[in-house]
RNA sequence: GGCUCUGUAGCUCAACUGGAUAGAGCACUUGACUACGAAUCAAGAGGUUUCAGGUUCGAAUCCUGACAGAGUCACCA
């Protein structure tokens, strides 16, 4: 295809305005948009902004610049105009021929190869604990960000920092040590991960106890007389003193310090616990990520990286982008950027988070030569990568124009925040488990994969279930914080993942009926479409467009509101024509190839969301 | 308190970035399987887009000011 229907259309506007009124109309000035379906047409015009050019009325251009182009353009062979808006008929044999072609490929709607890499970290979790739904939500959006820029044509690559040191993963080597009496994943049956993030727990609750118990010695009653404000509470004082009480009083605490003294050391005996278990989490994520569906191109571990940064500023002082302070400790003066002193250096010498980050963006770039950067991040971090990105800028770093903080609004329960104190976060393993029992209870009530392997069907069961799932969270924009409602969230029917997947059943049930060798040649011979098919077509052409759109908007949730579309269109087909004894063969043969193009779209559409479609369910 | 984000049907979300009568799903009511698959389709009901001003041919969208919720404001990560 040379031209784009919008562009066409476009310049035959402009040459429209040149020839009817003698006045040069620039392609900003044409508003082109979808013709919402309660009306004929498939483009519409909008010739509001057109009345100070051509100094007449909205709807008097509206009919010229409709008479214009039927006249001219063999593509628009009809037009209506209601008030300012001229709506376009598109020829039904330029729909017909788009069909024939384009989407009847597996691969239609991706776009020409770029040459350029595009970096997103994605999931980046805490070695002490199992994923949970925050996770989740930022997995299936990262995953799908990758796929998104990768069918728009960039090189992708998917990569996570683990956080796999600090004070957390101390806790939990220091309740095993001490309380877990040798027992292993393997002696007890846990699933890894779980494994150690129940001593983590385990680590919380008998700080707790000796918290407590603290509270009553006479040390801690003094305190609370010298420091508590005069109408304060004891119990809201002790809320506010926990983490001093860790650092300065607590003897668990205490101990938990002195092993992260001690890893950083390189002492032997504490790094060895710390790869066991460290290990043992990653066993668990390993199956977790794999029931999820996605994997990475490369891991960065912040036990490499947590020292990087530092030439970065040598860098930045020798450009005079960051200053000493008298203690020696180093700072960038943000403020004129309406950001305030950042501190990136301690007058010790150590670096903080920002300056390892620094240092991780440079290395990723020397590792892939990405001008790119995507951090799929949650929005509680939206200071700090304003503050990042403004001092990689400063820095003069080759990428720093192309960074992104793709930022996600946190995931609520109808109760409320989850907590993970209160017990009341969402496990990712226990989630999955669940929605496919859901799918199994419904797939009991029907007999649509009788005669399959128990295998077979069990497989089918898990894609609808999966599909559930990680398209209810999948469909609601990035920005927006999310209630996740358990019980939403495995139903199978209307705006869901199943009734997408049910959509695309059809048109391979249709064409497994009809023989997969059919000769659907007589396509060319047809003539009219009816509305359900034109919708379909022209939905169909759009999706190009919108993956180009949707991966520069960093937006999946695009995706899924046009899969769920397409999916409601080829419902609707379905239901008001018949296919296979359509009342000609040349109807047969077009609209098996008008399925054949939806379904294509569809499987294509809901991989890059991450979800499998299955052939029979 | 400063800055940022959010506020749309009972609930969960849309609205092509300023365009037509603000749309879907769930839940509720009612119809449609002897049909290529009913995980479907069709119909009904549900709205002062938090509020008050402003900008213009035209505002859920932009501006100002309230109100409500969230996040953030470390030499923490």
């Amino acid at each position: 295809m040379a031209h784009s229907l919008p562009e066409i259309l476009t310049s035959g506007v402009q040459a429209a305005l040149t020839a009817l009124y003698d006045v040069d109309g620039s392609a900003q000035d044409i508003t082109l948009q979808t013709t919402r379906k309660e009306f004929e047409g498939e483009f519409t015009v909008v010739t509001f902004p057109l009345t100070r050019l051509a100094r007449k009325k909205p709807d008097e251009i509206a009919g010229d610049l409709g008479n214009y182009l039927k006249e001219k353009l063999a593509e628009v062979s009809d037009f209506n105009v209601i008030k300012g808006f001229l709506n376009l008929v598109i020829a039904p044999t330029y729909w017909r021929d788009f069909l024939l072609n384009g989407p009847q490929k597996a691969d239609f709607g991706r776009g020409e190869r770029k040459g350029e890499t595009v970096v997103v970290e994605f999931s980046s979790p805490n070695t002490n604990k199992p994923l949970h739904l925050g996770h989740v939500r930022n997995i299936l959006l990262g995953w799908s960000s990758s796929q998104l820029l990768e069918a728009a044509g960039y090189d992708v690559k998917k990569v996570q920092i683990i956080n796999d040191r600090g004070i957390a993963i101390c806790k939990s080597m220091l309740a095993w040590e001490r309380f877990g009496e040798g027992a292993t994943p393997e002696s007890t049956g846990v699933k890894s991960d779980h494994f150690v993030g129940d001593f983590y727990v385990l680590f919380e609750k008998k700080f707790r106890e000796e918290y407590a118990a603290w509270q009553e010695s006479a040390e801690a009653q003094r305190i609370l007389q010298e420091k508590k404000k005069a109408d304060q509470e004891a119990s809201a004082f002790w809320k506010g003193f926990k983490n001093q009480y860790f650092n300065e009083h607590s003897k668990l605490g205490a101990e938990a310090q002195q092993m992260l003294l001690r890893w950083e050391a390189g002492d032997e005996s504490v790094v060895k616990l710390w790869k066991k278990m460290n290990a043992w989490v990653y066993a668990g994520f390993d199956e977790t990520y794999d029931r999820l569906g996605v994997s990475f191109d490369k891991l960065y571990y912040e036990s490499n990286t947590y020292l990087l940064g530092k030439d970065m500023v040598d860098k930045g002082l020798s450009t005079d982008v960051f200053q000493k302070r008298d203690d020696g400790s180093v700072f960038a003066d943000l403020t004129d950027a309406k950001l305030s002193e950042k501190t990136l250096m301690r007058a010790d010498g150590t670096s903080i988070y920002v300056t390892q980050d620094l240092g991780t963006a440079r290395l990723r770039y020397d590792d892939f030569g990405a001008k790119r950067m995507v951090y799929v991040v949650a929005d509680e971090q939206n200071h700090h990568f304003r503050t990042l990105f403004e001092l990689l800028k400063r820095l003069e770093e080759p990428y720093a124009d192309g960074l992104f903080h793709l930022s996600y609004g946190m995931v609520d329960l109808p109760s409320g925040r989850m907590k993970s104190r209160e017990g009341t976060v969402v496990d990712a393993d226990d989630l999955m488990n669940e929605v496919i029992h859901e799918a199994r209870l419904a797939s009991q009530e029907r007999s649509a994969t009788e005669g399959l392997s128990e295998a077979e069907q069990e497989d089918i069961i898990r894609q609808i279930g999966m599909a559930a799932l990680k398209f209810h969270i999948i469909k609601v924009g990035p920005q927006k914080r999310m209630v996740f409602d358990p019980k939403e969230s495995v139903d199978m029917q209307g705006q869901t993942g199943p009734y997408v997947q049910n959509a695309y059943v059809r048109t391979q049930a249709v064409w497994r009926k009809a023989g997969a060798d059919r000769d659907v040649s007589a396509a060319g011979d047809y003539r009219d479409l009816a509305p359900a098919e034109r919708d379909l077509i022209a939905q169909l052409y759009a999706y190009p467009n919108l993956i180009q759109e949707a991966a520069e908007q960093y937006d999946p949730s695009l995706i899924a509101m046009y899969c769920y579309e397409l999916a409601k269109n080829l419902h609707k087909f379905w239901h008001d024509h018949s296919i296979l004894n359509a009342e000609t063969e040349a109807a047969v043969a077009f609209r098996l190839q008008l399925c054949r193009a939806v379904g294509n779209v569809l499987k294509s559409g809901m991989l890059l969301l991450g979800i499998e479609v299955p052939e029979r369910m």
